[in-house]
DNA sequence: GCAAAAGTGTTTGGATTACACCCATGC
DNA sequence: GCATGGGTGTAATCCAAACACTTTTGC
């Protein structure tokens, strides 16, 4: 978008920024795009940009994350608002994050559009970014923590069929606490799990039975009230 | 606002939304108004209006509360952001619901502004409203019940200082589960209150000892990592 | 004293933890 | 056979539910 077009645009506007997180080695990224126009030109950003006028929010949210990192099929949740009347320098823009959790390894994300380079960097290491977006990634974050405990966001950075083994160490990881093998394997007792009869494949010691988490099942029981989610 | 006005604030425009929920008699009401103006006149509504370009929304939620009900000293927090193109006659109107707990009898609602009349409706009884605030008013009641067990919010809806047993009727309620006194009383036992030397009066019977949420306490050790609320 | 609700201690069973041990595979 | 992690059973411990009991007030 020009920036004559811009000023049209405003008298108030309304955006959504997408952060998105990205698990690999055990560790937490963020998808940063860099800004190839004004303002903030050059700045490191989180992928967002306006709505159309006509265009509900979860389509604008797929559309603009698409529009810069080529980034697609990917669950995005709502997540809070921000509206500080000097946010955005050239106007008053309101902006909705939307928040969604992947493997890095299974997208491929690429520059496009006014975006001109796409960076996964760790979350305890980004940098200043454009706007108010460390505020945006910092409060999303903790959304993000709060609803790993309650709603099953964790399945999302798992590989589709998954071994019990990945899914404690992931447990540890985003709950940063360590637990017994045997007592993890009670714990998750009540999870809706579906067991493969595949195994692992190419590792020199017994290889583990897979399994993914059972969608369906979760929630149909969450529907019936007769389960929810804790981790 | 005038209806020749509105054209002119209209491109995009963005509204706030105030969902707010009463306690009284152990059940849950809504706050309405009904509306004076187009669109949607003589409908009844949850307060809401458009913010001002060079308002920050938390201070906004606030005055259009006061606006139209005349209440204040509120605790705002913020809901669900709502987007559909289609959702106000008028223009592209994208609102973020406020909501807060209040104990009815504490407070004077009072129709004021373009707020015709002011209601309090059971939340099982709400009509239809103007707008898509039925939707509003559900997903946000769903966001309350998920945030009661994570956040205190419970303590709004009881008075200063309460009694275990209203304390406990509250629990019963909100969360539809009788529970044994003894065994209510060791569960909150973590909970930080102040134990009060005060006791309750004009009860023929035993009357009980006052308390209040510890609400510094609570801040203290959430952010000192000590603690996490959970009911 | 009696009614009513406040307030507390004890027992019990189910869940969580710690820990030990066996199993399947590659080399 | 042995190294490596997969997989499971058991005893000890903790916690929550059930229940019984004592206390304090008004009448």
């Amino acid at each position: 978008m020009q920036n004559s077009d811009l000023k049209n645009f405003f008298t108030y506007s309304f955006s959504l920024d997408c952060v998105i997180f990205g698990y690999q080695n055990g560790k937490i990224h963020v998808l940063l795009i860099k800004r190839s126009i004004e303002p903030f030109e050059n700045y490191w950003a989180i992928p967002g940009d306006l709505v159309y006028p006509d265009e509900d929010l979860p389509v604008a949210a797929e559309r603009i994350l698409y529009d810069l990192t080529r980034l697609k099929n990917i669950e995005l949740h709502q997540a809070q608002t921000f509206g500080n009347p000097n946010r955005h320098p050239q106007g008053r823009v309101i902006t909705n994050a939307y928040f969604a959790l992947i493997r890095i390894d299974e997208f491929q994300a690429e520059a496009s559009s006014w975006a001109e380079e796409v960076l996964w960097v760790p979350i305890d290491e980004v940098p200043n970014l454009a706007f108010d977006h460390n505020l945006i990634v910092n409060s999303t974050y903790e959304l993000l923590k709060q609803k790993l405990t309650f709603e099953p966001i964790c399945f999302d950075l798992l590989p589709v069929r998954f071994t019990l083994n990945e899914f404690q160490q992931l447990y540890e990881f985003a709950f940063d606490q360590e637990m017994d093998k045997a007592n993890f394997r009670k714990k998750i007792k009540y999870i809706p799990l579906i067991a493969h009869d595949e195994k692992q494949q190419n590792v020199k010691h017994r290889p583990a039975k897979l399994f993914s988490f059972n969608e369906k099942l979760y929630h149909e029981q969450v529907k019936k009230g007769i389960y929810q989610f804790r981790m």
